[in-house]
DNA sequence: ACTAGCCCCTGGGAGC
DNA sequence: TGCTCCCAGGGGCTAG
């Protein structure tokens, strides 16, 4: 699931990609998705108000806040995305084949790939092979390449508004500090994460309105990094471990940008290729498996977590409550 | 103001 | 092989 780093690798790649291209030309077949500044589009006649409101335009910038992609247009509108579970976006050569398969009821064109980037090799590819089934918005560009978004689970969030008021947006007004921005310091953090003191730690560190940017994986990972049992609460973790935390998602969100996102679930890089960070979890999804810190000896556990589930060592991560 | 739980959605895996 | 059931979870929302 994209978080910061996967969102961040997505941004800078596409920021080496697409400046100085215009949008030509605008395809989906999942409206309910997609939003002109506050309103949701409800159906085909709203989405024409989407086309225009970016053909046209050309990309200035390709930025990132929070877990959302910033592409930055010449008409001075941007366009968000928000990746959410399965979502990632994609640039390459598409088009579009108008003709409906045989058996198939479905009236939406396909969206194929002509040039087959990623091998499909033991299957792993499924997303990749020669079409790709769960492409629901593309955006033709002038170099004849497409930038697309594939979404298994359509639960990917697109905007367009305003770039001159962006960060008072809807969509990005309520977000936390960067936690990779230099002025992002300890007692900030501190300051942050002391505004739900009762909270348990993964939770809050999960809030976007705390801290922008880290999702499940790598709360998870930092929190077995500091030895924090995320059921901890917030004003029972001593200063000293407070730190540690801090320090940890410093040192966790760099690795994730290093490996190039985390490819565990759907996420990919624009051209289709995987990141690595699921090959160096800790924690994530290790239920049963030797705790990976030296002489522990603990289990990984799994629970539930404010809903979420929460990987750890029950023996070296400590429980504040 | 808080939290628990539902909802959006569909592929993958387990169990029978 | 194929059916059913559960799970994955970001974030918006509502009910309590």
């Amino acid at each position: 699931m994209p978080e910061l780093p996967e969102v961040q690798t997505t941004a800078s790649k596409l920021n080496e990609l697409l400046p100085g291209l215009k949008i030509i030309d605008v395809w989906s077949d999942y409206f309910s998705s997609l939003y002109v500044g506050k309103d949701q589009i409800k159906n085909k006649k709203y989405f024409s108000d989407f086309k225009k409101s970016v053909i046209g335009s050309k990309v200035i910038s390709v930025s990132r806040r929070a877990k959302n992609v910033l592409i930055h247009l010449s008409s001075g509108k941007t366009i968000l995305v928000h990746m959410k579970m399965t979502g990632h976006l994609l640039y390459g050569s598409y088009s579009e084949r108008k003709t409906i398969k045989k058996n198939q009821e479905s009236k939406i064109p396909e969206v194929w790939l002509k040039e087959k980037w990623v091998p499909n090799e033991n299957k792993e590819s499924l997303l990749w092979d020669s079409y790709n089934r769960f492409i629901h918005l593309v955006f033709s560009l002038s170099n004849g390449k497409s930038l697309v978004l594939s979404d298994v689970r359509k639960f990917a969030k697109v905007a367009i508004f305003e770039s001159l008021n962006h960060e008072e947006s809807k969509h990005l007004r309520h977000l936390g500090p960067e936690p990779l921005e230099e002025n992002f310091t300890f007692s900030i953090f501190k300051g942050r994460i002391l505004k739900k003191p009762k909270g348990k730690i993964k939770t809050v560190l999960m809030d976007q309105e705390i801290l922008a940017g880290v999702g499940n994986i790598y709360s998870d990972e930092v929190l077995f990094e500091a030895g924090i049992h995320p059921e901890s609460v917030v004003s029972k973790i001593p200063e000293s471990m407070l730190q540690d935390i801090f320090k940890s998602i410093k040192i966790l969100l760099n690795k994730g940008i290093n490996f190039r996102g985390d490819s565990m679930s759907d996420y990919r890089m624009p051209n289709g290729e995987k990141g690595e960070f699921q090959n160096h979890h800790k924690v994530y999804r290790k239920t049963g498996a030797k705790c990976p810190k030296k002489n522990c000896g603990g289990i990984i556990s799994r629970i539930k977590v404010g809903g979420r589930s929460g990987h750890f060592c029950p023996k070296h991560q400590k429980k504040f409550v």
